[in-house]
DNA sequence: AATTTAATGTTAGCAGTGTAAACATGATAA
DNA sequence: TTATCATGTTTACACTGCTAACATTAAATT
C-alpha cells in the first residue's frame, strides 16, 4: 500500500527529468509523463515546479554543478596555463556528452536566470572558478582577467556548438556543416588547439 | 470575395513565421495561429509543410541566406584579415540582432539539415565563402583551411552565445552569467578582440 | 473544348500539452 | 486535540501538432 504522499517527489522528479532531458531532449519532456514516470498525479509537479520553465531551471542548475566539477582548477595550487587547457577540454568533452543538457544551460528555455537563485549561482560558480585561474595565473588587473575569461569561455562553447553541427557525434552524419574530418581531427586534438588559439591571449 | 485558392500562400507562411520567429522566439511559434494570421484554415500550412520542423528549416534556410550575405566576401578582389575580421564582426552583430533566428540555425529544433536540401545548402553557402576567402589569404592545404575555418567559427559563434548569456541585448539585464561591462567592452572592440585572438592563426 | 487529375484548400476530430481551481489527505505546530 | 499548511488528487479549459475525409479549382490530357 502506497502513501498518499511520496515523500521525496521534488527530487525524484528532478533526477528523472535530468535523465530524460538529456536522453529525448528538453522539447520531449512534459510534465504529465514525468509525473507519470513517478507514480503520481499529472498536476502533483506543480507543488514544486510553479511553471516548466522552473523545472527546466533546477535540470539546467544540476548541468552546471556538473560542468562546474568538470570544470573546477585547485586554485590553491599553482594554476598553468595546461590546466586551463585540460578544463577547457574537459568543458568541450561535457558539452558533447550532455549536449542536450548543455542545450537547457545555454539555450533560451530558461529565460531569466535571475528568477531561479541556485541556477544562477551554480553558473557563476563555473565563471567565478575560471576567473580564479586566470588570477593566478598572471598578474592582470580584474578587466584583463574577464576579458580573458569571456574569450575562453567563447572559445570552448564555440567549439561545441560548432563541433555539434559539423560532425554528428555518434555514428551517424553527414547531416552537417563543413568537413567532418577536421571536426574530428580538432576533437581529437583539443588541447593542441586549444593552446595555438590561446597563443596571443596568455604567456604564462 | 476572396478566392478559395490564396495563391502565394506558402511564401506569405515563411515571411510570417521569420518575423514571429524573430520576435517571440521559434517555440512561441504555432501553425495554427500562424494559419489564422494568414486568414486560411487551421490545417492549410500541411499542404506546404509537412511538419511544423519542416517550417522551422523554411525559417532557418532564410536566416542561413541572410548570414552569409552578411559575412560574404568578395573572394575576386585581394582577401586580408582586415576582412576576415569585418566579417567576423558583421556574424556576431547578425547573431545578436537576430538572436531568436540564430536559435534556430544552430539549435537543435531542425534536427538533419540533410532532410532539408535547401538549408543544408544554405548553411554550406556560408562555409564555403569563408573556406574561399582562407585559401585566398594564405598558401595553405585544404586541412589548414578548414582547421582556420572552423576556429574562426567556433570564436565567432561561441562570443554570440556568451556574450547573450553575459550581457542582455537591450536595455534590461542584470539576468546573466559574468561581468556585463566586460561583455559590452568586448563588443564594442570586436575587431581588436578578433584580432587579437586570431593573431597565431593567421599571420598575413 | 471537355474531362480527368493533381494541387490546394476546409472541416472534424484525436491525442497530447501546460496550467488553474477546487478539493482531499496527512504531517506538523499550536 | 485541534488547527494549519504542505502536498497530493480530480476536473476542466484552452491550446497544440497532426491525420483523415471531403471540397474546390487550376493544370494537364484527351
Amino acid at each position: 500500500m502506497k502513501s498518499y504522499h511520496h515523500g521525496n517527489l521534488k527530487q525524484e522528479l528532478i533526477d528523472c527529468a535530468c535523465k530524460l532531458c538529456e536522453r529525448d531532449g528538453y522539447t520531449k519532456l512534459s510534465i504529465r509523463s514525468l509525473a507519470k514516470e513517478s507514480g503520481v498525479s499529472q498536476t502533483a509537479p506543480y507543488r514544486h515546479f510553479k511553471t516548466k520553465e522552473a523545472l527546466y531551471a533546477s535540470v539546467a542548475t544540476d548541468g552546471f554543478k556538473k560542468l562546474s566539477k568538470a570544470c573546477h582548477i585547485d586554485t590553491n595550487k599553482k594554476v598553468l596555463k595546461k590546466h586551463l587547457i585540460e578544463k577547457g577540454r574537459n568543458y568541450i568533452e561535457f558539452g558533447l556528452n550532455y549536449a542536450n543538457t548543455y542545450d537547457l544551460m545555454f539555450g533560451t528555455a530558461v529565460g531569466n536566470f535571475a528568477e531561479y537563485p541556485e541556477l544562477l549561482e551554480s553558473a557563476n560558480m563555473t565563471y567565478e572558478n575560471m576567473r580564479l585561474s586566470f588570477a593566478q595565473l598572471a598578474d592582470d588587473d580584474e578587466d584583463t582577467i574577464a576579458l580573458k575569461c569571456i574569450t575562453l569561455w567563447s572559445m570552448v562553447h564555440g567549439l561545441v556548438g560548432i563541433l555539434r553541427k559539423v560532425q554528428v557525434v555518434g555514428d551517424d552524419f553527414e547531416d552537417g556543416i563543413g568537413p567532418i574530418s577536421t571536426a574530428s581531427a580538432i576533437a581529437d586534438n583539443l588541447e593542441d588547439h586549444l593552446d595555438r588559439v590561446l597563443t596571443g591571449l596568455i604567456q604564462s
